[in-house]
DNA sequence: CTCGTATTTAACATATCAGTTAAATACGAG
DNA sequence: CTCGTATTTAACTGATATGTTAAATACGAG
């Protein structure tokens, strides 16, 4: 199970785009500080330094090589994040009372704010339960 | 498909401790502000800040009742970044099928391998990088 | 209108983040 | 040792995030 300093570490981490990108570049296989940086405009110490952040976070680790430092995606990290997501999803899957209530009773209502245009899975949420 | 700034923001958003909280609460049914705030230490403001937060990531949406303002949880915002993060490992694992490929029928390459008795998934990416 | 409750906005202090350039370190080659 | 390559650390800057308190807004009730 990963901590929540884990988890705020991991989150954070993937939340810059240049990070993601790395990522997803060594999920294709392992590569060294160079090779990384390369698609990327911003300077050498920057990506050294997200590489840092990304190892920190245990989405990565370095294997030092010469004078080379080769990354390697560390799956388990991510897995770490994937399993928050989707043991909430799960969790909120599990509300069958509130989508039987749904079933019984469409929600005579329309007032969203913001988001909520795009619906897709009907939860509106239509009693809403679930207090305490 | 979730656009690059809606995982930044999505991902961000997660970062936080007291709004994973606030999710997870959320995935049990919706809440009112108040109600999501008492769990917390810091103050109503705070805790409006974050909500906003939750919202323009599209975790969240927000419902007028009243004086009230009530929270739901956006499954679809915890489905997109769950979504990058599993594209992301299944590319990985992906990955390890040209390495299997490899390993049944190696090239006559003179290339030496670097440590290549390495554990786990010993990554010596014979395809070659997906650079450019 | 005025009051009380629920929540947001304003204004501000402080901490962290991402980027930069310059210098330092690590290592193989000669 | 000295040089060239690969990468990190140091020092600094501007932008952003989080929290606080005080004031503003929204709404139902009298």
């Amino acid at each position: 199970m990963m901590t929540e300093d884990q988890l705020d570490a991991a989150f954070a981490a993937l939340a810059d785009p240049t990070r993601r990108a790395i990522v997803a570049r060594l999920a294709a296989g392992p590569a060294p500080v160079g090779e990384l940086a390369a698609p990327f405009e911003i300077s050498l110490p920057a990506v050294s330094r997200h590489l840092k952040v990304l190892e920190t976070a245990g989405l990565i680790t370095r294997e030092k090589d010469a004078q080379w430092r080769r990354c390697h995606l560390r799956p388990q990290g991510l897995a770490g994040a994937a399993e928050w997501i989707d043991s909430t999803r799960r969790f909120w899957e599990g509300r069958l009372d509130s989508l039987a209530r749904f079933l019984e009773g469409p929600k005579p209502n329309g007032k969203e704010t913001t988001h909520a245009a795009d619906a897709d899975t009907g939860n509106d949420d239509p009693e809403g339960g679930a207090r305490g």
